[in-house]
DNA sequence: CTGTTAGCGCCTTCAG
DNA sequence: CTGAAGGCGCTAACAG
């Protein structure tokens, strides 16, 4: 229509120089009133390259992930982050957290890097993804070498350390921390913390107890029945909650049943301010900035995409807010 | 390495019949231990389909979309019924909610058909895309023209009506609504349950007020600042709130300042109920479906995707659900 | 400045 | 049963 080879169209597409101001003209007009947009398939194809963020979460985790509170900050944050910068977000499930699964999701995709939501730490994985040169970043700390560092999270041994330092310095001995777990199997960041936890205890001379870590499911159908077993038969000072929805269903069962906080019992939650802003009374917790790990890991990837050299700063420590859940026990 | 050509790996890969036992073990091995996978681009191109549904959403709209509290349902239900079928999800998003913003995204995308989060309805944008043949649905009512079926969502005018009349039998004739607003322009389906909100007022002979009307944000970080606003000049006896984020800033308004519900003031929310089973008091709620809504959704897109005709049943009647915060006006 | 050519990886003919 | 050839849409390199 505009009496040109494809490649001229090619080059005015791509903003060529090499095309005279008429020419580029009639283009542009044919391009205008047919309609064209050059195939993104045929792009993807020619440059190897897809501009797609692969988002990898396993099917069986994927609940836990979304109806996590700070599930909505972090999607908003990574879109908006990967958008920004003309990356699209794609997302990939895999049957199961095991590194073949993931592995053969991952290799079967035209996504240029991807961000790996596992439940636990998988460095088989990250051995494979290295091998094959694909890169990644992990939502959490996903090994134990020093050299792994594809990862941004909150510092969750500092979360948990400082958690129960807060509770232990109000006088409070008789703390039990909740946290969820997948199939009896702690996810990684609940370890961590625990490992916090204890290491605040053995500063205050508290001997660590097994019955202090109390196992809740982290899902909206299971959390407040869970709480309501617990409470049948224990009676702790103060709880230490890693779960949001788990320290949301708590507060309904205190409201239930007339027990009072901080009056009756004290509790310290983990998670986004912005989510804990919402609950009632409004809960002294742990923040992890979620904006802050969402936006480090696209950036991350993105730089691993274009082979720079990678900035290394994967952890931020937590912040404690204090609210108006927790008192001294006197 | 298997000494066989290229077509004979394909014919292998695509489980063509045509290749002798022996060779295609051969081939098997090869394709093992090289860790040979198809190039999913190349894919693509040759065969000009993805299997990939983009979920398009305005970038002015996100955060009003993700944080709304039918999301993470919404998003479970989406991608878990595309995986099933062995489609992903592109999250895209169009820099306004014009319809030009929108096709402008939508035509240069390599996905197969659309999935349209509108905060309007938008019958200029479904016209294009009718006229490009690409395949798409909305997440609401999208047009007033009886062909424009391509949507599904629960219906709203029922919802509105419902709730008002609910309120209106317990004797309140004091009632707000209390919408969210974009832009001063309300979301399409407010436009809707208002509508059946002023149906059931005028059944029980009450005159529509403007002032019955009240739009406040929706967002975490403006709704509860909006509602204590309100609160400081006004004292109806009944609201209907349509945002669950605003519904749980009322709630937290009145807790903080001793107002009783449902004895001070009488509350009917809008949206899921696993939502609202989160919150206490235990708002009475018209539920949404939202993973009937986000199923149908995909099943329709996958029809138009797939040539076959197309079911036709885009609403669903919400239901209502009486907890704890309406009372009888004595 | 513009046209011609070739090739990205795959699959589907068509030949043998 | 297997190989050879061609083309999907695009763009980079080369020629003019």
């Amino acid at each position: 229509m505009a009496n040109v080879t494809p490649s001229t169209v090619s080059r005015v597409m791509n903003d060529s120089k090499l095309v005279k101001p008429r020419t580029r003209q009639r283009v542009l007009e044919a391009v205008q009133s047919l309609g064209y947009v050059p195939s993104k398939a045929a792009r993807m194809f020619k440059y190897g390259k897809s501009r797609i963020i692969g988002l990898v979460v396993s099917a069986q985790h994927i609940s836990e992930l979304i109806f996590n509170a700070g599930f909505q900050a972090q999607f908003k944050a990574l879109t908006e982050k990967a958008h920004g910068v003309g990356y699209n977000i794609l997302i990939i499930t895999s049957a199961d957290a095991h590194a073949e699964s993931y592995f053969g999701v991952i290799k079967s995709q035209a996504a240029d890097g991807f961000i790996i939501m596992s439940p636990y730490a998988n460095e088989a994985l990250a051995s494979m993804l290295d091998d094959s040169g694909i890169p990644y970043i992990f939502n959490m700390k996903y090994s134990d070498r020093p050299e792994d560092v594809y990862f941004a999270s909150s510092d969750d041994f500092e979360g948990g350390y400082i958690a129960a330092g807060h509770l232990l310095g109000l006088n409070h001995t008789d703390i039990r921390f909740i946290v969820g777990s997948v199939k009896g199997r702690l996810v990684s960041f609940n370890n961590e913390r625990m490992r916090g936890f204890m290491q605040a205890l053995s500063e205050y001379g508290i001997p660590f107890k097994e019955e202090m870590i109390v196992r809740i499911p982290g899902q909206p159908e299971e959390s407040y029945d869970g709480i309501a077993r617990f409470f049948r038969s224990e009676k702790p000072t103060a709880l230490m909650i890693s779960n949001e929805i788990t320290a949301a269903a708590a507060l309904n069962y205190f409201y239930d049943h007339g027990i009072r906080v901080p009056r009756d019992i004290s509790v310290v939650g983990f998670g986004p301010s912005e989510y804990y802003r919402g609950l009632r009374p409004h809960l002294t917790h742990m923040n992890a900035d979620i904006a802050w790990s969402s936006g480090r890991i696209v950036e991350m990837l993105l730089q691993r995409i274009e082979g720079e050299p990678i900035g290394i700063e994967p952890f931020k420590k937590p912040e404690l807010v204090i609210r108006d859940s927790t008192a001294r026990l006197e």
